[in-house]
DNA sequence: CAATTTCCTGACCACTTAGTCATTTTTTTG
DNA sequence: CAAAAAAATGACTAAGTGGTCAGGAAATTG
């Protein structure tokens, strides 16, 4: 039964894991090309010819890395209905995704990076999965609107500046570190979670949760 | 007197203009090291060699490309001063980064994917006229603010949210015209805009003006 | 324990790349 | 128009790249 080709509590699962997150930081620091397998091998502390046994190529091995991370991307607002509040909603999934960039920047800059360069290996996914979650979450948006209880935003474009917003303070975060003088530490993405949040759900005519509101400064 | 080292109406003068549009267009496309400068003697339709004799290095040509990019970075929102109306400021500040996405894409691109990989030649830049630029505005916010003309939001989190939200129309076009179906066109930047000023401003309970209120659709 | 599969690795190769250099052509200038 | 400066370029090089391959070590299995 157990003896398929691969077997999962073997060395080689283990492997993969760690050869998996030098590459993640290997490509988030230095891009697809800018990354060389031999550099993957040393933050792996393995020999380079290893990396090729597991995966077959550079490009396999990315494509593996990409799936990984885009595991990464569920948070509660999937499974939001209609008959949710809005306000609580919303501001949750803005700081699910904030926590995003917060715990997992190297995820959230190859994405980036993947899309800005036209998302060659991501317009399938664009195209099946990503479509549908997307109609998805609109037609919850819209209802929410139809019901009157939030203003009539178009879902699509505020769901496209959340993201912005949110994925921005990871993929950015050089210019933001640059500009403030120091790094975001925890205590600073708590505040411009607060920010984003009280920007957001006012434009949409929300009242913001009492967990998002001012903090006790 | 003109004869300085270096003609400006001279030949060179030109085959530099024409070698910094095909870097551009390069760069953009395939990042800083997917960009090989054969590539860039191509698309200006030189001999290769030509490429290194006006620019030292590829990344001489690089830096160079950079700061030419750099200088679109200016609007009408660098002249803005405490007396302006907050409203009518800040909307115009929006649409003119919306403007900048739908006419510079590359540039954008480029300017994103050197901050994402740690804004090496830009670490300059940002520590110096850019904090400058920075404290500036996030004054004149403040004293919109303190003036009781608009909500207290924090100036420097406002600042980031209206830049990832304007530029990601540029960074991320692959994701939104699949999402979309179709390509963003001139009337989709449009109602874009009016989206994010109709968020924004009431997020700092501003009232939108006139001109970017609701389209007559 | 033998056999089979999985795992590991050094040596090597074909290819791309940025950059040099010597030389020639073109343009500018006194 | 001659001299000098600027522009152009083909041939070449040295370094790095992804990937192959053959052979061996270790683990698994009947």
């Amino acid at each position: 039964m157990a003896s398929k080709s691969k077997m999962d509590g073997s060395i080689g699962a283990k492997n993969k894991q760690k050869i998996l997150a030098a590459a993640e930081k290997a490509f988030a620091t230095y891009g697809f090309k800018g990354t060389s397998v031999q550099q993957i091998a040393d933050e792996a502390e393995l020999p380079k010819t290893n990396i090729l046994y597991y995966f077959k190529s550079k490009q396999g091995l990315y494509v593996a890395m990409l799936q990984d991370i885009m595991s990464l991307w569920n948070s509660r607002f999937d499974q939001v209905t209609e008959d949710d509040d809005p306000a609580e909603s919303l501001a949750d999934y803005i700081a699910d995704k904030m926590t995003m960039s917060r715990t997992h920047p190297q995820a959230s800059k190859i994405f980036a990076m993947e899309v800005l360069n036209g998302a060659p290996y991501l317009n399938k996914f664009f195209s099946n999965e990503h479509v549908a979650w997307m109609e998805g979450r609109v037609a919850i948006l819209n209802s929410w609107i139809a019901q009157g209880r939030m203003t009539a935003v178009d879902p699509l474009y505020l769901l496209f500046h959340i993201w912005a917003c949110t994925q921005h303070y990871a993929d950015f975060s050089a210019q933001i570190t640059s500009l403030r003088g120091k790094t975001m530490k925890r205590a600073d993405f708590d505040e411009a979670t607060r920010q984003l949040v009280q920007l957001i759900l006012s434009g949409c005519g929300l009242t913001v949760p009492e967990k998002y509101a001012e903090s006790a400064k």
